[in-house]
DNA sequence: GCGTTCATGTAACCTGTTACATGATTCT
DNA sequence: AGAATCATGTAACAGGTTACATGAACGC
């Protein structure tokens, strides 16, 4: 439903095969939306027939033609036409929360060991995004800016990680919680009747 | 692969029927983990096969029966060796970002509403999190701890979406960014050489 | 010799959504 | 009278992952 909208605006960019969308969604747009080959080239065989861009095969010679999409009008219309539509805030979908609300049935050190590889996780990738937005500073075009501040919410989502993982990992230190009513509220309650 | 761990931390607190379980995804642990109800039974019929919780029917009049699910020990013990692996951070996966990588191609306005309307989404989304959080206050709980913590990330993310999205209207306001470049990085070259 | 890059795709599978289906009770 | 809640499920579909398949060129 949606990574044809990735396609295009990868597309808006220029012509391009469907390698060389797969290598774009693992570099710049992949940091927000990401998509393997396989589900690139099925998606761009219907973005064809709907008539959103049109195929052109560039021969070459000992590697496989490139097939080049170039984006249509109708291609450039449905961009335009998709940003003017309201777009839902995804939702958060983390597993590893989900072990903090069950956090008396897990592991409390495989918890605390899992905080700590976090935090060298989201250290790396703030990293990451710090050096792609200096590499976009002092310039002065719209598309600059847009891919700056796209970054910048990567750069707050990955330093706020490292800020949580850090107080989580006080707050659930052996000496923070041993004086704590763990309350056990649910154990086998005295044998079922059955046998 | 996983609404199984999720389902399973459910069953820890206490036996529940599928339609138990949904409700608390709509509720508590829906936060950070959601899923529909259909695919909540078929889950736990799995759950069931694989020996991680029995069920027991429970007649009722005048509704349907509920199927009532207890984790075993096998299930507990899934849930342990599970907090004991390496969780990989989920990667930021939302198309607003991709926009703005293709900001010159989009309708400019349009984002703008986005970004407006993303504010109010986010301020409510705050507040929900919020009274959750004081709900747990002065607890003295593992439980409620695991709870309060994993609320805060919730917190922490809908404030910087708040505050991002308020940068960014600033920056992309008309005045901002009439003086610039806006280089378009690619038109149709002058016709290709078919006719 | 071996892994990587270039370049295309298909097939099977798993996950998740939408819609269909039923039927009594309770609230407005 | 009509909607919501309780409670179960199935079927069809859409979205996404993994693995299979091919084959030349190039660097180590």
């Amino acid at each position: 439903m949606s990574l044809k909208h990735a396609i295009l605006v990868a597309l808006s960019e220029g012509p391009k095969s469907g390698y060389d969308v797969a290598k774009q969604f693992d570099e710049s747009i992949g940091f927000f939306w990401r998509a393997r080959h396989s589900q690139i080239y099925r998606e761009m065989g219907k973005i064809k027939e709907s008539g959103l861009a049109v195929a052109e095969e560039v021969p070459q010679s000992g590697k496989p033609n490139r097939i080049v999409f170039t984006i249509t009008d109708a291609g450039r219309e449905t961009l335009l036409q998709w940003s003017r539509e309201p777009s839902e805030p995804p939702e958060m979908k983390d597993l590893f929360l989900v072990q903090f609300h069950g956090i008396e049935h897990i592991d409390l050190d495989g918890l605390r060991q899992n905080l700590m590889r976090r935090i060298e996780t989201h250290q790396d990738r703030h990293a990451e995004y710090v050096v792609k937005h200096q590499l976009l500073e002092d310039t002065n075009s719209l598309a600059d800016l847009g891919q700056q501040l796209a970054l910048e919410v990567g750069m707050r989502w990955e330093y706020q990680w490292v800020d949580w993982c850090t107080k989580a990992l006080e707050r659930l230190a052996p000496e923070a919680i041993a004086g704590m009513t763990n309350v056990v509220p649910f154990q086998k309650e005295g044998k079922k009747n059955a046998e």
